[in-house]
DNA sequence: ATTACAAGCGGAACACCGCTCCATATATAT
DNA sequence: ATATATATGGAGCGGTGTTCCGCTTGTAAT
């Protein structure tokens, strides 16, 4: 019963930012207006999650994206499935701008540009890592995507700065991205700003870049 | 309006196992059968907290104490309330046990022993942990009664432990009941019976016990 | 172009939630 | 025994997630 959510829409959610290809695999899957909507409610739950946390009503998704709220549970089950949606559309986005910047910057300075991006992208998903820890099975899926998707994407960075003896060639992928992320969350009484948490990354970096090959 | 309710009823759950005194200050604050169901409240929210997690509606807690909701939402408020009480009350509890650990044990093994009744503590506290990050500012509140109440009761075991050599002198109480709390948070995807984190305590543990000032 | 129908749609309705309100009941001081 | 401040219970309110189903519409075969 939770399995069974595969061949759902979310996978089709693209034309966001990043509708490289035309999303058309079996013979006329989902209909033209059906996909438009698809659409039409992630950008909407990705605003409101955004502004109002994930507790925001669906009706209020429903309203903004301009479609009934039958149109929302029958494209997405139940208020679970949208936020997974969500969160899988800008974990995806995350990944993709790993291979934009190191593309854009040579490997040292897109890898620390992306680890802003990183931080970032974690920061504001502060609301939904609570619901992440809630219980709910539904979410269970999440951390395996999170770190399906992510890693390889630094994974990649790594090796390039690596090639060019900016960082060490000893640390894995998943240890950084847990350890930042698990610094991002659980923050002192006192951090009002995240000067902190700020500076224990920054540690983190400088940590990375101890012992490199060369200087240069 | 948040700030108002300081004379609340929650500091008279007494008498759920710590009954020391008679919780008798004011003369005649509360009525006997007011205290009584606030007691009853107390200890079915505590349990239908740990079964149900804290998303369990009120008005099953309000059953399982026998009586009504409206007498619920006199002695709190909020639903938050209920929460915070709750969790105080534990809070209370963990800190009490390092005084009896204290008086049972030698410092090294209380020390230890604490530290394994501390991490049942946070394990426990999942579902909670979740809300208290979940952006409501009625929570705002328990970090500091957190470290108020529990850095005292660590300190004490501390200095014990050190002044016999079994443990450092330079570790801050704080440093290591956040370390400990991070660390039981935010699990990785194969860890299903939480070894990772085991291991992880213990070394952070054992850290603790690195260039003590003597071996006996 | 017409047609047939699966796919999609909207929103009333339902169950359940946190919370309010107040007529009623009761513990306590006198 | 009486007075009254205090406490009680639950119907009811507004809001939530979710279901259900009659109606609409895109799509493909004709």
């Amino acid at each position: 019963m939770v399995d069974s959510m595969d061949n759902k829409a979310e996978e089709q959610g693209e034309g966001l930012k990043t509708s490289g290809e035309p999303s058309v695999r079996a013979p006329r899957r989902v209909r033209a207006d059906a996909q438009r909507n698809i659409d039409s409610l992630l950008q909407s739950a990705m605003q409101v999650f955004a502004v109002s946390g994930v507790d925001a009503p669906v009706r209020e998704i429903a309203e903004k994206a301009g479609v009934g709220i039958g149109t929302v549970y029958r494209h997405f089950p139940e208020r679970s499935d949208l936020i997974v949606a969500v969160f899988r559309h800008e974990v995806d986005a995350c990944a993709a701008a790993a291979a934009t910047l190191a593309s854009e910057y040579e490997p040292g300075e897109a890898l620390s540009r992306w680890m802003q991006r990183y931080v970032d992208f974690i920061a504001a998903k502060r609301g939904l890592a609570a619901a992440l820890h809630s219980g709910n099975p539904a979410f269970d899926v999440l951390p395996a995507y999170f770190q399906k998707h992510l890693r390889p994407a630094l994974q990649n960075l790594l090796d390039a700065a690596a090639a060019e003896g900016k960082v060490r060639t000893d640390v894995d992928p998943d240890d950084l991205l847990m350890a930042v992320a698990s610094l991002s969350s659980f923050s002192a009484p006192g951090d009002s700003q995240g000067d902190q948490k700020r500076r224990m990354i920054a540690l983190l970096m400088d940590g990375l870049r101890y012992n490199a090959t060369a200087p240069q």
